[in-house]
DNA sequence: TCGTTTCGGAACATGATGTTCACTTTCTGA
DNA sequence: TCAGAAAGTGAACATCATGTTCCGAAACGA
């Protein structure tokens, strides 16, 4: 994380991590198969941290209001790491780290659509509802960690709701 | 193109190009500086041509029902350049396309919501509307051209616009 | 303590990148 | 038509990152 803020994830180089993990090149290899796999398993963390804030988020609410309670979560976190964040999201750290945080969204999302839409009759198919708003959030998330993050958690927060529960309203019949 | 289909844009390297284009090294970076490079005027071809459907689209339609019209141009797009659509997409092609791509929708997107909210008083900035709806489409276009595509392109459109006008709807006010 | 497992790090093969250079081809306009 | 300008060619090169291999050192565990 350290690296990535310095260099941004790019232009890191396996020398790079090993030099600052005082670590043999053999050894790296014998753990990762890539940078990109140390990312992963960095994101799977990070899944993890979110996955647990949902799970609270959930069980402490449950009424309508708590419809996607997970993005405030999210947008916390974001906001708390925004250091780590930033780096990770911005510019310098390039389109690969943005795909597997894409894909943590989306997954995130799914849960969530599944969860309420059980037993639900719906139009659309829940992966196409998933990506779609997955999408929307994180291109908002990006947009904001992007920009000087100057708007408050609460806001863009609901800045997201007030985008994503409608759709989801009119994806179900 | 041909190329990307071939071996997907992230496994491309300069020497393919040149080979495949009977053009010399030096030539090559005479004129670009990466294959990025390449990739991003080659997007650009791409994004007049969605521009001038959309302008097509705007002027036949006007009413209501043609909000968000460029999208089912963009699926036609897809749709009649699916094999190196798919390629560009795909899992092969990496990220990089994919951000590219999406950098094109979301300004397809902007433009659109610009146009119809013109004069309109609104809770939410165009931009964070943009983002939104930009990443879902994409987001959705995504998961349609990484699965057999099979599902149409009427059928998917409608999809799309279904999730998204009630977005943009909900955000004006 | 001894055998097993893991680590360290140098050395190496491979392959991509981007630059330089001497040379050739193509273009252009008087 | 032709001479000078502009652009293209491809070999050669320096540089750098990757991923593998190997052997000695260290840590572990029963």
């Amino acid at each position: 994380m350290t690296l990535i803020q310095e260099k941004g994830f790019e232009a890191l180089t396996v020398q790079d991590i090993i030099d600052r993990a005082n670590v043999g090149r053999a050894t790296f290899y014998a753990h990762f198969d890539s940078k990109e796999d140390v990312l992963a398993s960095g994101i799977e963390n990070l899944r993890e941290s979110l996955k647990q804030r949902q799970r609270q988020a959930l069980s402490a609410g449950g009424s309508d209001e708590r419809l996607f309670g997970f993005s405030r979560e999210l947008f916390i976190h974001a906001n708390e790491h925004r250091t780590v964040f930033r780096a990770m999201v911005g510019k310098r750290s390039g389109a690969v780290v943005q795909q597997l945080l894409q894909k943590m969204l989306v997954d995130l999302v799914r849960d969530e659509v599944k969860a309420t839409w059980a037993g639900v009759e719906n139009d659309t198919p829940v992966e196409a509802v998933s990506q779609f708003i997955g999408g929307g959030l994180f291109g908002l998330l990006l947009w904001w960690g992007n920009g000087k993050m100057r708007m408050p958690v609460e806001e863009i927060d609901a800045m997201f709701r007030r985008l994503a529960i409608p759709s989801l309203r009119a994806a179900a019949r």
